[in-house]
DNA sequence: GTTCTTGCAAAAGCTTTGCAGGAAG
DNA sequence: CTTCCTGCAAAGCTTTTGCAAGAAC
């Protein structure tokens, strides 16, 4: 199990918690990954594992997640949010095949203070995916 | 009506595309407004002129214009899209009370640069929005 | 008249919710 | 044994689609 699985149950414990199958068995992929699941993704493959859980108990533990601080969602333009243990970085998504690119947050640093500074707004850069096209696609 | 508008329904009939009245009272709307309107919203305001006017003739209209060239749509996180005559610029939404503020595109030309350069993709920075917080809601 | 567009109804895709049974602590 | 979590089914919200009637040119 991934260092940052383990963490994220060491939280749930020490927060008093219960770890649940579906809790433990979502941390552990979302730890042992780096896909960018969405839900439906993520309910298949937990349910090769244990194929009682539902989707529904997969978006209900990933809001619980995340309510707690240890997991983030990500919209992409179209099509499903996917999902990752906490860790903000922005991303970005090729408009046409869905290739995802993950950005070290420090690259937004400049935009983030400037909009700060002269708009007013404290960006969150890590929920809403930037939209593109990779090279494969660049028109 | 706006000017944009009238530039846009007589790029219409220059490229031999049908004058309807959907396409009309849907451009003269959003060249008329600086609101950010969903689909939903465009289609309630439409329809005191024109009852008849269907919310799916509305998604099917934003559709065709997009593909023109005329109209753009932005992903919010949550919820529906919003749509306005083409004029490519970036928004920043709030995550608490959903008020958009509308960046000029050159704030964003370093940060495009840069992935350009470094991360090989192409930034779309119109197609997405941005989530933040305004001062109000900023904690 | 021919072709493109629309209204309506229905469905699709993603996500949320109510409820009653079941598991965690 | 008490509280919290889950399975299931159903519904919610946004968007898309098939089809036949209707409008634009």
């Amino acid at each position: 199990m991934s260092h940052a699985a383990t963490r994220a149950i060491d939280v749930l414990r020490a927060e008093g918690r219960r770890v649940t199958t579906a809790r433990r068995t979502i941390i552990e992929l979302l730890g042992g990954t780096h896909e960018h699941l969405t839900a439906e993704g993520i309910a298949e493959d937990v349910q090769r594992a244990h194929p009682e859980i539902h989707v529904s108990t997969v978006y209900r533990t990933l809001e619980s997640l995340e309510a707690w601080g240890l997991v983030e969602h990500v919209h992409r333009g179209h099509g499903a949010a996917f999902f990752h243990l906490a860790a903000s970085h922005p991303h970005v998504v090729c408009e046409e095949c869905g290739r995802v690119l993950d950005v070290p947050a420090h690259e937004f640093a400049p935009l983030v203070a400037r909009v700060r500074d002269v708009y007013g707004f404290e960006l969150d850069i890590a929920h809403n995916a930037l939209m593109g096209r990779c090279r494969h696609h660049d028109s």
